[in-house]
DNA sequence: TGTCATTATGTACATATGTTAATATGTTTT
DNA sequence: AAAACATATTAACATATGTACATAATGACA
C-alpha cells in the first residue's frame, strides 16, 4: 500500500511521467531524456534517482552513458502503467516524446558521444 | 493530461484513496465514511469537496444525508481505478475497508439518524 | 595521469499541502 | 421557530515539495 502511495506520487507529475512513459518503451540515458524532453539535465537526474530510490529502475552503463530503464516488479504497477499506455496517443505531451524517441530527433547532436550509435 | 496528474495526485493519498474504492462500489455519505475509515468528519468532507471539483463524484441528498458516489467518466481515470481494485484483497487498508462496508459495521450507531434504514 | 563529457548532489528559495479546531450553513423534526 | 444533527468552510499552523543555480563526483579514454 504504502509502495502504491509512493508510486502515484511520482507519477502524478508531468515531466516524472513522460520519462517513466519513455522508459517503459526502451533503456534511455540522462542526456537523450534530456533532448527529447527539453528539460534540465538536473532536473531528469534527480527525477531518475528517485525512481531508483524505489526500484523502479535499472541502470547499467554502457561507454561514457549510463542506461536507464522501467523495471516494475508491482503487477499493480504495471497494471497502472499499461492503463496510461493505452491512451498514450491522446495525451499530448506523451505521444509527441514517444515519436521523438522513435526517430532520435535532436539527439544525435545533443549527447556529444553520439550514444546511439553504440548498439 | 492535466485531468491525469490532477487524478493521480488526489488518489496518491490513502485517505483519499480509501474514500474513492468505496465511493467506486456503492453511495455513501460523509457520516457512514467518517464510521469506515474513522477519520475526521471535516477530512472527510474536504476530501469529497476536492473530488466533487473535479467532477469525479455525484452528490445526492436523501433527507438529512448527502450520499456521494464514484462518477468517473474518463476511461483513463477508470482504468486505474479498476488496475487498483483487482489486488485490493492483497491491499490492507483497502480490504478491511471493503468488508465494512459491507458489514455496516459501527455504521449505525454512528450517524444518528441510521441512514440506511432509509433504503 | 589529465581532460572532458556525463551524471549526481547541495543549497536556498518560493510555493504548496496537510491538519486541527472552531465555526458556519443547511436540513429535518418536533 | 427552535433544537439537533449533517455537512461545509475558514484560519492558522507546521511540514513538505518543486525549482534553479552552482558545484561536485564519476568514469572514459587519449
Amino acid at each position: 500500500m504504502k509502495s502504491l502511495q509512493e508510486f502515484l506520487k511520482l507519477i502524478a507529475d508531468e515531466t516524472r511521467l513522460r520519462i517513466l512513459m519513455l522508459l517503459n518503451e526502451e533503456a534511455l540515458c540522462v542526456c537523450e531524456l534530456e533532448a527529447i524532453l527539453e528539460v534540465s539535465q538536473p532536473r531528469v537526474s534527480r527525477i531518475l534517482s528517485k525512481y531508483r530510490d524505489l526500484g523502479l529502475v535499472i541502470d547499467e552503463r554502457k561507454g561514457k552513458f549510463i542506461y536507464y530503464k522501467l523495471d516494475l516488479k508491482d503487477p499493480l504497477h504495471q497494471g497502472i502503467v499499461s492503463s496510461i499506455k493505452v491512451r498514450r496517443e491522446t495525451m499530448e505531451p506523451l505521444s509527441k516524446d514517444y515519436q521523438r524517441m522513435l526517430t532520435k530527433e535532436g539527439i544525435l547532436n545533443a549527447c556529444q558521444g553520439s550514444p546511439l550509435d553504440l548498439e
